[in-house]
This record gives C-alpha cells, structure tokens and sequence, in this order.
DNA sequence: GTTGTGACGTA
DNA sequence: CGTACGTCACAACC
C-alpha cells in the first residue's frame, strides 16, 4: 500500500545542489539583456533570473540545506585530455561572464554557501556534494540542466532538469532516466559517450544517436561490452564505432564526474535561511532591484531553517515527497494484458466477499450520500474534436485495473459492458471530458453516479482546481506532487508533437494510482457535503445531464463558411490598415495604434488633448468612451479629431479583424467546424462559459461586428440555423422572487415591456412614452440586476447624477417590493455568508463582513446579482436538457449546437424547421413555473445572423 | 520566460 | 463609481 518512494524511508532532510553556471545561462538566455541594465550599463538579466529562478526551487522544493557550484576560470584535468572540451561554452557572451561574481556576491550576502574548485568543473563539485548527501541520508536534489548530472541518479538523488519552460522542472529519477533513454542512470554516460554532447562540443560517433546507443548498451551490458564486440556490429553504424572507438572512451573518461572531491565542508555546513538583509539590500540597490522584488527572493532564502514543528497541521506537511499525515488509500494496481483479463478481473474483485465487505464498509456512508462505489479514470486530452486518449483506469474494492490504449476489439467491448453495467455507481472527475476522452476509442459512458469535478464546482463555485492535484489539495488538504495537467482541457500544450517525449515520468502508473485515489477520495468527502447542503439534485438533476448536452454540443462544432471568413478578414484587414495609414499620417509618426503607452504620449503629451479618465495603475486610459468624448470636444480641431476618428474606426477594424482570424485558426480542416469547450465549472453565477475560442462574445451590436455571425452556417445535411432566445428572463426572475404585482402584471400584459413600465414609472400613458423615457427606463431595468448606483446609471445615460436618482426614486416607488427584494439579497446573504439561486446553486461571499470598504461594496454588488444571474443560469440549463431530450425522442436530426447565456441555437435538418422550432421553445418557455410567462423569441435562417429576430 | 494591464467582445 | 466571462497585444520584470 505504501509506495516504494525514496522519501519514505527516514531521511534526514532535503539538500539542494544547484549547478551555477547551467543556472546562469539559463537565466542570461531567458531574460533580455536589453530591459535588465543598471544606469551605468551593468547587465543584470541573469543575476535576477538567477534569484528568481533559485527562488521558485526553494519554494517548490524546500530544502533546509542548499550549495550552488561553479566552474573556476582555467582549465581543468577534461582539457588536458580533450582540448576543445567545452569551447562552446568559453564562448559565453561576455554581458553574462560580467554577472557572475555579482551573481556568488548575491549568494554570499543571501547566506548560501557556493563552492569551487580549482582544476575541477562544476559538475564534480556536485558530484561530490550530492555523493555527501545521499550518504548521510538526505533526499538529494540536483538542479541542472546539463544530461552529464543524470549519472548521479539513484534513489536518494533526483535530478531537476529544466524543460521547454524553466517552471516544468522534471525530476528525473531512475526511473525517468530509464522510461526516456532506455538505460541505468549508471548507463547513462555510456550512452552520452557514444551520441557525444553538441553543448559541450564533444564529438560521439556519427549517425548514431540514443537509440543505438541504447540498444547497444543493453545488448552487450554497457560500454565495456560494446567495445568487446564492436567487432560483431554490423552495418555502417558499427564501422563508424569502430573509427571512433578512442574518441569514444576519451569522451567516457571525460564525462565521468568525480565524486569523491575534498572540498573542506560538510553537509552541515550547508544549511541556510539566515540572510545578510543589509548585504543584499546594499547589493540589490546597486543593481537597481526594486523594493517589491528584493523582499519576494527574501521570503524564500528566509524559510531555509524551518522551525521544528510547526504549530499549525494544516501547513506543516507541505513538503511535496512527504507522504501526508492525511494517507492517501493508493489501490493495487494491475496493467491489463489483453481482453479477457478485463471480465477475469471484474469476476475476482466481485467473487472475492472479503474485499467486498471491506469496500462496503469503508465506503458505506459515502456511497449511502451518492459517492459511488467505482471509480473510473480515463487519460489524455479531452479536446473536443481533436481529443487523444492515453488509458483508462477503472477502481472498485481497493483494487484497480489499467488499461492503456490502443485498445484492441474484444478490449473495447469488454470495457464498454464493464461501464454500461456499472456506470449507475460510477465516480468520475469530469464527465464531460470523459464523454471525450472514451469517444476516442468510440465508447460511450451512460450518466455516472457522481462527479467530483462538478461537486467541487457546486461545494466551492470560486475555486478554480486546474489539474485534480489542485482539487486535492483544497478539499481534501492532500498535497501529492502536482504533475502537468491531463485530465483538464489546458490551452497548455501547444501542439501534440514534442509535448509526448518531454514529459516528467515518475512512475506512470504510480501517478495513474494516486490520481484514481483522488477521484474516490473526492468523491467521498464531496458527496456528503453536497448531501448535507441539499444540492445532490443540482448534480444529478442539473450539472451531470447537462454534461451530456455540452458533450453533444462540443463534439457537433459550429459549421462556418471559410471563403467568407477569408473575405471578411482581408476586409477587415484593409479597413484597419487605412484607418491606421490615416492616423500615422495625422500623428506624423507611426505610432502603434494597439499600445495604450504609446497613444497616451501622442494624444496627452504630444497633441496636448486634455486628459480625464485614470486606469487603476494612474496612467491616463484611451478606452473607446474616452476617445469618442474627445472626438466630439476637440471637433473643431481638425488634425486631432482626424486622430481620434481614425483611431477609434481602427481599434473596431482590427478587434473584428482579430476576433475573424481566431475564428479562421479555431477551426477543424477535418470538418470545417469550430469545436468550443464549454466550461462548465468556471463561472462563479452558475452560467456556463466557452474557450477555444470563446463562442459566446461574437458581435452582435452594430452592423460591421454581426456580419460575422452570417459566417456560422449549417453544416451538411443540414438546412438551417435556428436562434431561440429569452426576453428578460432576468427581470422575470426578480418579478417572481420579489411577488411585485405591478412588475407580474407588466410581464402579463403581454405589452411593449420597457414602454408599460415607462408608463408606470412617469405616470403617463403608455402612448405618450418618449423614446428617452422609455430608452432611460429600459436602462434601469436592466441595471438592477447589477446593483448600479446612481453615478453609472447617470454615466450610461449621459444624464446628471441628480437626474438620474430622481428616475431611481421613481422607479422604486413603482416596483416598491422590487427594492425590498433586492435589499434582502445583501442581507440574507451578510447573514448566512451565501446566496442561494432558486435551485439552492450557492455562492459564498466573505467579503461582505470585509472593513475595506471597495471590498465590501464589490461584494454586496455581486451578491444580489449571483441569485438573478444565477437563476437564469439554472433555468438555461434546465432548458437544454428538456430541449436535448425533447429533440431525441422526437427522433429529429436537429441538434442544440450552441448556448449563449439567453439564447441557443440549433441546427436545423431538412423538414425539420417547424416541428424543431417548436419542441425547443417550448422546451424553454416550460423549463420552470414562474409566476410569470417566460417568453421565448425564435427565428430561423440560412445562417446565425439571419436566424436573428 | 512569465506576469500583469488595458482594451473590448458577449449576456 | 454595474454583474459575469475570454482573448489579444503590449510592456514590464530591472
């Protein structure tokens, strides 16, 4: 049960050993010099990399002891053997070697012990070091980003070896080593030796690379062996061995690192945490760090010498490799071998009474409040569309079973009878995903039990866990090492191709136990709480179909129309760059229309405009409003109206220019669909959200942004786009929640709404309503929901703030019990610490009770729109699935392919138009029963824009 | 290389 | 100084 990790076996403590140099480069390289100089024109980029970089390790990692190595200017005992030895490197730039010794007095002045050693390089000086702490028992960690430290591995010593981005650090343990090269961490030089270092300027043996290397060295034991044999190696690889057989045992000796150096200090020597605050504040001012920076790299080489035992349970078992006094049941995990081992499986774990009886008890209250007894883990990427799967891992009584893909026939159907029979116990984290993830291999995963995902949603609605590790550690408080995430749909990986070989493997199947070990362990704690709060039917009744409908929706796509895409964007496109020509040429300069910097200087600076408005930070904001107010003030003056028109007609080209041309890169050669992932547990509210690309912020106000819509089309076999949308559904809901019989029977009376509450609101008949009455009323309506105050209301209607509290007076004492429900919001929720939707959806608010008064009144905004948006939200969702299920008994072709907050569209197949149109109002108008209709708008067209009503 | 900011699209 | 979102491009980090 407990892993064979390291870590378990009592080690002393966690000594880091860092290879200076390696770090340096990394940090020079990463970091442009250019933004990183003092006045005096001392580059600083790699000293600050050096620190930040350093700093993040200590906090990911935190070791109570910690050494950096360097290399010694001059050679060392590997040039006499090999004189180009490391030439490459000489070639350091010399804007880097200026840093270092800033870099060993920063070491100094922080209180860490950096070392040297004439003659030797770096790298034995870690050797040596991290040979000292294996031996005294230490978890041993090398930070390097040279291959030649992977010799060191063993399991005391782990190799933190940089990726593609420097935070990825992957740990490289044997096993790692192994999975990736395919030898011994002991092999590896041998390896390295053949295949030579680029980086170090060492040469191996031509056309051979890793694969050969390896391959040899498990053929003939190692090195030795394959010298033995070269002989017997046939083909052109091994007469190019054999050419270079000297150079290759030269390169071995060079590469082995010594590890038995006498460097005149002992592990505890090695500990740190007690920095010289006057050295490093006297040496950061110099380098011109700011005061912010200097105290966030403080904090982390304070924390070195950690107290004893900390006070507090919760933060005292950070450390990431040790085990949580919270233990973590991990299953026995079998890798599947074929088909048949699947039924085998399920029929011992089912026959066996004792593991039955154990599970049952263990999981009983759990499984009593709707955790489940399964569990089931699928792996890869679950885009829609374009979604990979890696395995699948299926749990029950302790034990688990994985099986990884490809899968063959008789696999596929002896998984997808274990998940029809079983699916009704079954634990997930993320149906959706999974939805995709099984669609891979064409399985189908009928509506499980639970799903830890949308419980943690429902339980903590703010709360974002990216990867189920997050998940842990905040419901469960369970602090597993967090790998990069593989369940969740990341905008991470940019392209599947490297993203496969790179990846930091410690033990997979380990990590696929634990993960599947989270998902119960989840499960377990979440159901009963969502129990306990009554809000399981918000799951099984609301979140897990809806899951369903999104799945359908995602893995449909929106069809678009490229040629008009294309066309759209190259109009765009000449807008703006005339538009751009035009203010370049009115500013005299070619001023960067897209950079708020640069407008600030020419507009309030060199055009001398009168600036207003701030931003947050103090610089003078350029925001559409502001523009539009100094367009109408300076219109007499011709160059800088001029400006500010073509500046104004540019930012609206280029965002629609921008907004195209993600649509054109977002869309699928294969289908020439758009595949959005519909979050379904981001949105505080309850209201769904969509990325990649957000297909829920397509323009839709002035004439140029619709257009696009026109280019969202059916697709084939399809005939039309049907657009169904609430009127109002939010002032519906506060017509209902508050019982105002004015506002009730304003719904009812089936009148122009805005213009019958005008009348009310006035006191005038309702053909009497001028269009600012009505356009000012309609505002407020719409600005309860938000908690406006009188200043924005007056702001939005360009009116006086006097003016605009006399229409809120009146407003309220029309719709008097409106107020009062408003105001109850605020108070209910500043008495139970929570808003509750009208299907008990929560959102918790402590910031209500904050003494910052912005806090507090953010707060109380948020807290009477949750409930309103958030019912809304709910009653969407319940339209969607009445609306999907509708559609499949109807046996219709017809699909819900997108959701806009108040709105769907459908995709219409042929001869289905009215009987769809239907079913799908319908669907919506009777979601729920209001004291009032909820209306529905519906219309239909050959594309999005013309479906508009 | 990472992070924050400003601007702006939707309901 | 009105809620809820996602995305882009720039600039800073010193």
């Amino acid at each position: 049960m407990t892993e064979a990790s390291p870590a378990n076996t009592e080690t002393r403590g966690t000594l880091l050993v860092v290879d200076g140099h390696s770090l340096a480069f990394r940090a020079f390289f990463a970091l442009p010099v250019e933004n990183f100089s003092t006045d005096a024109g001392q580059a600083t980029n790699a000293v600050w990399g050096f620190a930040t970089m350093l700093s993040q390790v200590i906090d990911a990692e935190q070791p109570d002891h910690l050494a950096v190595a360097f290399d010694v200017k001059g050679g060392t005992f590997r040039n006499q053997l090999l004189p180009q030895y490391k030439g490459t490197r000489e070639a350091a730039p010399e804007e880097l070697l200026t840093q270092l010794p800033l870099i060993q007095q920063m070491l100094a002045a922080l209180g860490v012990t950096y070392i040297e050693k004439p003659g030797y390089e770096g790298d034995d000086v870690i050797g040596t070091l991290a040979t000292m702490g294996a031996d005294a028992n230490y978890r041993t960690l090398v930070l390097s980003g040279d291959r030649d430290a992977f010799q060191l591995i063993d399991d005391r010593i782990t190799v933190l070896y940089p990726g593609h981005h420097f935070k990825d650090l992957k740990h490289m343990t044997p096993e790692a080593v192994e999975e990736k090269y395919h030898v011994t961490p002991a092999q590896y030089p041998d390896l390295a030796a053949l295949r030579g270092e680029t980086a170090d300027n060492i040469p191996g043996v031509p056309g051979v690379g890793d694969g050969f290397a390896a391959k040899w060295i498990n053929q003939y034991g190692g090195l030795d062996g394959i010298i033995e044999h070269a002989d017997e190696i046939k083909g052109k690889k091994g007469e190019a061995l054999r050419d270079n057989l000297e150079q290759v045992k030269l390169n071995r000796k060079v590469n082995a690192l010594v590890r038995n150096l006498d460097l005149g200090v002992s592990i505890d020597d090695l500990t740190f945490g007690k920095p010289d605050a006057n050295a490093v504040d006297a040496l950061f001012k110099t380098l011109e760090f700011g005061v912010r920076s200097r105290s966030k790299i403080l904090k982390s080489f304070n924390g070195g010498v950690k107290p004893a035992l900390s006070p507090q349970g919760t933060d005292a078992a950070r450390n990431a490799d040790q085990p949580d006094e919270q233990a973590l049941p991990l299953p026995e995990l079998t890798v599947c071998a074929d088909a048949a081992q699947i039924g085998q499986w399920v029929d011992a774990n089912l026959a066996d009474p004792w593991q039955q009886g154990m599970a049952n008890n263990a999981n009983d209250v759990a499984a009593q409040a709707g955790a489940g007894t399964w569990t089931l883990l699928a792996q890869g990427d679950p885009k829609p569309g374009r979604s990979t799967l890696d395995n699948v891992t299926v749990m029950a009584a302790g034990r688990a079973l994985l099986i990884k893909t490809p899968f063959d026939e008789p696999t596929k159907h002896a998984l997808a009878a274990l998940l029809d029979e079983h699916h009704g116990t079954l634990a997930v984290h993320g149906y959706k995903e999974h939805l995709h993830l099984l669609g891979v291999a064409g399985l189908h995963l009928p509506e499980p039990k639970f799903d830890t995902k949308l419980a943690g949603y429902l339980v903590h609605p703010d709360f974002h866990a990216d990867t189920l590790e997050q998940a842990a550690a905040h419901f469960l408080d369970l602090h597993v090492e967090d790998k990069k995430p593989q369940v969740t749909q990341g905008l991470l990986d940019l392209g599947d191709d490297n993203a496969g070989d790179e990846e930091p493997r410690e033990n997979p199947n380990e990590l696929t136990a634990t993960r599947i070990a989270i998902v119960r362990a989840l499960a377990d704690t979440l159901a009963p709480m969502l129990e306990q709060r009554s809000q399981s039917h918000l799951l099984a009744d609301i979140e897990l179909p809806v899951s369903r409908v999104l799945h359908g929706m995602e893995d449909a796509g929106a069809k678009v129309d490229e040629q008009r895409l294309d066309t759209m964007r190259e109009q765009f496109s000449a807008d703006a760059r005339q538009a751009q020509e035009m203010a370049w040429d009115l500013a005299g300069s070619r001023v960067n229309l897209q950079s708020p910097k640069q407008l600030q200087q020419v507009l309030f600076e060199d055009m001398g405009l009168k600036a207003t408005k701030r931003t947050k930070s103090g610089s003078y904001t350029t925001n559409a409003s502001v523009l539009q107010d100094l367009y109408v003030k300076y219109a007499n003056d011709e160059r800088a109206s001029g400006f500010l028109g073509a500046l104004l007609r540019h930012r609206e080209t280029n965002k629609l220019k921008q907004i195209v041309q993600t649509l054109i890169d977002a869309t699928n050669p294969k289908d020439g669909r758009i595949h959005t992932t519909f979050e379904q547990t981001v949105a505080a509210t309850g209201r769904l959200s969509s990325v990649d690309p957000n297909l829920q912020n397509i323009p839709n106000r002035n004439a140029a942004g619709r257009e696009i819509r026109s280019a969202f089309v059916p697709g084939e076999g399809y005939a039309s786009l049907l657009s169904c949308d609430y009127s109002q559904v939010e002032l519906r809901i506060m017509a209902d929640r508050s019982g105002d019989e004015a506002l009730i029977e304003a719904f009812r009376s089936g009148a122009d709404f805005h213009r019958y509450v005008a009348s009310l609101v006035y006191g005038v008949p309702v053909d009497q309503i001028t269009s600012d009455q009505r356009s000012h009323v309609k505002a407020m309506s719409y600005g309860l929901a938000y908690g406006l105050s009188t200043y924005g209301l007056a702001q939005q209607l360009k009116i006086s703030p006097s003016h605009a509290d006399e229409l809120k007076a009146k407003y309220f004492a029309t719709f008097g019990k409106v107020h009062d429900y408003l105001e109850s919001l605020v108070a209910d929720a500043r008495a139970k610490g929570y808003t509750e939707t009208m299907f008990g959806r929560r959102r918790y608010f402590p910031a209500l009770s904050s003494t910052n008064r912005v806090a507090r009144e953010a707060a109380e905004r948020a807290a009477l729109n949750a409930p309103i948006q958030g019912s809304a939200a709910d009653i969407m969702k319940i339209a969607m699935i009445r609306a999907d299920r509708a559609l499949r008994e109807a046996g219709v072709n017809s699909r819900i392919i997108l959701q806009i907050h108040d709105e769907l569209v459908v995709e219409v197949a042929p001869g289905e138009a009215e009987q769809v149109t239907g079913l799908v109002a319908d669907a919506m108008e009777h979601a729920v029963d209001l004291s009032v209709p909820l209306d529905v708008s519906t219309g239909i067209g050959d594309d999005w824009q013309l479906a508009a009503h």
